[in-house]
DNA sequence: AATGAATGAGCCTTCATTCAT
DNA sequence: TATGAATGAAGGCTCATTCAT
């Protein structure tokens, strides 16, 4: 993701020894643990830094704001979420489209099941946050790597790729996110996801997949 | 939406005059109004009074506490959105499926869309609220719906009807809510629309409707 | 004193009842006590607040911040400072130069003395505040009193009035500031202030007082 | 300037070698810059450090805290005034009044003008700082020096020698600093300067000079 | 001797909620 | 019943100072 951030919610430095490097990761875990444990309307500096073993000033020293350690939560998870995403995308070049489809929504799925509590976690931190410029950049990563994944397969032959390949996106990312949303019993989920992916298949075939 | 509503959450009084069903109102629109106008982190209980034109003790005799409101309001979303589906539902029974289909996703697609800015900050709204339980009877009265409707088209023959209904909704659902969230340029919101239709009905051809 | 105060600086609210103006009035005199007892850099809303008697709320009702406060507070005694000033002008209108100079600076040395140690401390309280426009005001209030006050001395004819009383008025104040900066012991104050009224009356005859 | 400055304002360490001398002079010349680019409320520690290109420990070495500083950075600004005046005094010495006069108003006036904003900005650094001492010993030094001019002037006969000293100085140190507070045009500064003179002379020829 | 990351007390400010009028 | 002034806990953030390296 490499979208300049908007200035004011960059980190203040860059962790570039390994000591930083460990506080930063203690101050993002310890965020996701108070989120977890007690929710966004108690997310407080003072009691993220408490967990994170840190003080408050410390804090302050890698992140100028609130604002800032939220927007950098939310894009190292877009991060890690878009590489999953991509290596799936590159392993399934050029096979067939029916796999290809099954592996984009089982890469999907898993990412944001595994830890679903975080997963829910973060989309509710996001709300006070400004973070358009990061779900549009995601987005756009996104579009790109399955684009690109669906027009290897052979025989593909779509009159309207884009279109496609963004209806796709739309479905599956917006699928997971309500199935999950609604925490429907693990097994109903399964089966969902089965349907899924036959839907999308179906649809694939028809459009020249 | 008759779930028991967590009994703090519950409203102080019914509103059953005239007077008060107004002074309610107001205040729902007024939340709105902030909300639109200032954000969820500006959201207070003074300018939410003040807005709506009476004092915040007034406010206080109609919800106890801040978070009554939000519930209330977000209740009063749902119900209005609920409705405006069954409608349809009971509307399209009988139905060929292909119509039922194109005539769900209308609704809902619409109802999301026709204020897609309240839509909006309905959802920020609703992020520190515990309001799973609306979310829950939302679901159900949905998946009542629309199961009803699928079973009445005639040929109709699912093997799992109930499976088929959820993953509809789930994708319908999901769907919606990801592409106006991405915010994308409508003549594109137009074309996923069409697209999701056929993704639908295909997939329901498949499964036998 | 009637500048537009910097918009931010202005009072919340204007206290209209009795029971406002006595809340008000507690917090200057709150401010001044503090000032005067823990000196500027202990001078905290909480503590005005406390000494004051209200909460800190109460005090945010009335002043948005806390230098608004401040200005407020210099604002009031500037006030009261001109307006006993201008009242010996007045009064000593057609006077003849004499004594209106002994009186200019009697009444400004009382003012400035009599409670010495809130002068100082206001002084002190100033210097956070961006209050130019405020001491611009004042003094452009007090050059009208004395100019008009000079010049309709029997006989007084002075080639530049303007000068002259520029003069004065920065002689004067300027000293008078000087001396109790300087603490000296008050037989000392006494004598230079004799000084000061021969000194000034000696420069007005030679300028055509 | 050798009052004992009060134990705990001592820098820590008296600079010795020339390294010393040219970090502690950089600092000075930092605070400075700092309370001219930000003003007193950003000078902060660190801030200064960075500017003087130190790290805030070895700022430490030097004073033991913040106070120290201002309070060194104060003497050090007393003292070059007190010299300059000095020189004037000794190399006037036995000469007319009148030209004492105008050579001490002048040396003054321009030792405060030359670089008003430092003046301005370091009166305000004294603020929350106990200079008491240090003012005192400066006006002291300032007593003896013009005391002494002026008993050297041929003819001066002056009845209370210390009474017209701490009345001149009094007078002339007041009014400049009034004058370069308000902040007046420079063409009305320079007429009051010459007023200024005027006056004091005038009053001197009174008094026995 | 120099560095600068870490500390944490303490500041300013907001806002949900109460209750005397 | 309606009002809105008063409350005060709690939050975000700063910065003088220390101390391990």
């Amino acid at each position: 993701m490499d979208v300049a951030a908007p200035k004011h919610l960059n980190a203040r430095k860059r962790p570039r020894q390994v000591r930083s490097t460990v506080t930063v990761d203690a101050i993002f875990e310890a965020t996701i643990q108070v989120l977890l444990a007690e929710g966004v309307h108690r997310l407080t500096t003072t009691r993220v830094a408490e967990r994170a073993g840190v003080s408050v000033g410390t804090m302050y020293q890698y992140f100028p704001h609130k604002q800032a350690l939220l927007y950098a939560l939310n894009e190292r998870y877009l991060d890690m979420l878009a590489e999953r995403v991509e290596a799936v995308c590159l392993e399934q070049h050029g096979k067939a489209t029916a796999t290809m489809v099954a592996s984009l929504i089982e890469a999907y799925w898993e990412a944001k099941t595994e830890r679903s509590d975080i997963t829910r976690v973060l989309y509710s931190s996001a709300v006070e946050l400004n973070n358009e410029a990061l779900v549009e950049a995601f987005a756009a990563r996104m579009d790109r790597a399955t684009a690109a994944m669906l027009a290897s397969a052979p025989n593909a032959m779509y009159a309207d790729l884009n279109l496609v390949n963004a209806t796709i996106l739309s479905v599956v990312f917006g699928t997971v996110r309500n199935v999950f949303e609604r925490n429907m019993p693990l097994t109903v989920q399964a089966n969902i996801r089965k349907e899924l992916v036959a839907m999308c298949l179906s649809y694939l075939e028809g459009a020249g997949g």
